[in-house]
DNA sequence: GGGGTATTTTAGCAATGGCTATAAATCCGG
DNA sequence: CCGGATTTATAGCCATTGCTAAAATACCCC
């Protein structure tokens, strides 16, 4: 077995950048030839090569981001209690969100809100891990009504729902120029809505 | 003065078509060709004619979208209470983003969210009419407070933002595919942070 | 029916879209 | 230094992008 011709670039850091480009301008606001410019590609068949077609790349940025810039999301829901967790996911979400190394807002809303019939694969990628997010969400607060938190009767569908609601509008906020306070503020006022 | 050869569309059907297709595929989703074919506009010089480039297309389409399906939310400041202002905007917000007779969602959020730098204008036009809602809903708790329906301390910014954020929060869990139900669910929630 | 006016029609341009076949280059193991 | 493996480089395909010049058409008024 042999080796090959080794990669002339870095495929994490590539990747990287990839999701900077989507993240600012969408999944169908993005072009090839934009992709390999910022990840210092020369040529699109290298980039084809190592991450197959604009779909299957997009589908791993998206892994990138949830490890990456995203990662606060997974750590919010170790927080000792439910309310904390909440809270550090919508606060974590207003520093992320207006993080000055990154895009504004969240590729998650708005890489591909509303698209081509082209780009409904993204989309539906998206609207599924949004989902996604939504569903960890009402699993951390199932844990709440376990160890007595949160009152059995609490309808947690509803609270994970609002409270996405408010992670999302957040997201546009945010990528409409909103400041880092400003969201930490609506962060403090969407907290009344927590049961007592 | 004479007459010329006469339309062979009625402007404003068009312009209602022109909203549904930048609706639902947003601005930079949305090609001229889709345009004329949802039109009926047989080629794309009278469409030029008839309403300026794409972009100034966009800017007519969302004159309309405030006038149409966006109506009640003028309609919504008219309440004779602020809360009742409020609870008129989100849960018509709730309603008319699940519209069967449009797409899902609302042009404004989802119209250019993130787009390539060819869609600048458009992104800019739509953050700025975002904006605008902010500030005519902070203009009509202003007039809460004159009323005395608000106490006179109240963070009227801080207020307006986070409907706003709800606002923007709904457009986007519609464009998911949530229920009209669920988005109504929502607004009661939100209505917590009502100030007491 | 002719003049003036505004529209539609036809045809197409230059640029870019995503993607790929083919060939050259660079590695490893032997 | 050769053979197998893998990546890069060159070049380009075909469709579509936003947009437009020029010509043909249809109306009103006189």
């Amino acid at each position: 077995m042999a080796g090959g011709r080794p990669r002339a670039f870095d495929s994490e850091a590539a990747l990287d950048r990839a999701l900077e480009v989507f993240w600012r301008q969408g999944y169908e606001g993005t072009a090839i030839s934009d992709l390999t410019k910022a990840m210092g590609i020369n040529n699109a068949p290298s980039l084809y090569n190592a991450f197959g077609n604009k779909e299957q790349l997009f589908s791993k940025v998206l892994d990138r981001y949830a490890d990456g810039p995203a990662r606060y999301i997974r750590e919010a829901f170790d927080q000792p209690t439910a309310k904390g967790a909440v809270e550090a996911l919508l606060h974590g979400a207003a520093d992320a969100t207006t993080d000055p190394d990154h895009p504004r807002g969240c590729i998650t809303v708005q890489g591909a809100l509303a698209c081509s019939p082209g780009a409904r694969t993204a989309r539906e990628e998206l609207t599924a891990r949004r989902a996604a997010g939504e569903a960890a969400l009402r699993a951390r607060l199932e844990r709440a009504v376990e160890a007595q938190e949160l009152p059995a009767d609490a309808d947690l569908e509803r609270l994970a729902r609002y409270f996405t609601t408010i992670y999302q509008g957040i997201a546009v906020q945010a990528a409409g120029g909103a400041t880092r306070e400003q969201l930490h503020q609506i962060v403090d006022t969407a907290m009344a809505a927590w049961p007592r």
